[in-house]
DNA sequence: TGTTCATATCAAAAAAACTTGATATAATTT
DNA sequence: AAATTATATCAAGTTTTTTTGATATGAACA
């Protein structure tokens, strides 16, 4: 996989709303899923997959606790991307607020 | 649709290969349909539809001159996206390489 | 060791996205 | 006004992704 794709496929992982909340509810600290499973209003059997792609696009890494597995940001860049997107899309919906009024 | 799903719709805009390349190439000056199909290797209504995509999820903004259609990032902010993702996309393929070596 | 709890995996069904080829539109040129 | 050029739209077929329910794994504890 080189450079483009990689950056497609991260971006791709972001791109779904059910991984965009869990990627932001990771923002602030670690939690492990069973923390996820409450906040997240979908099976866990859906969410554990979501949570595969996250760590496949290398946005999450994982780590087991006794029962428990802790994921959380891997990196300090994914919070910037999820920061600078959501400025861009506060932005945007500013903008459009004001074209129509 | 609200913040979140802007965002995630954003972001997925970006997820896919060629509607990547398609921005990159964008970067630096606005350029007309017929200079994308030059570079970017698929059929017009392919890359039409892709067009119509990014420009929906307000990354891109067009303008008629002529018989052509120019196109152009919309704002500074989806430019930094990008940069932060291939950064990020640069250093992930970077530690998995070391991590082989 | 058997049971329980948390999480992961699998396969099938359902939904969404992508591609293609044909056709439409809109501006320009003849 | 007819023909040409650039781009957009549409509908159908194809591929990919998402969701679901069932089952598997692996750690902890009785």
């Amino acid at each position: 996989m080189n450079q483009i794709e990689l950056s497609a496929k991260v971006l791709k992982a972001l791109g779904h709303p059910i991984r965009y909340k869990i990627v932001k509810f990771l923002l602030d600290e670690p939690k492990c899923v069973c923390k996820l499973t409450e906040d997240v209003e979908f099976s866990q059997s859906n969410l554990s997959q979501h949570l595969k792609i996250l760590k496949e696009a290398g946005l999450l890494v994982s780590e087991r606790v006794g029962l428990n597995v802790h994921y959380r940001i891997s990196n300090e860049k994914v919070k910037s991307i999820i920061k600078l997107t959501d400025d861009f899309a506060i932005a945007h919906i500013k903008s459009i607020q004001e074209s129509i009024t």
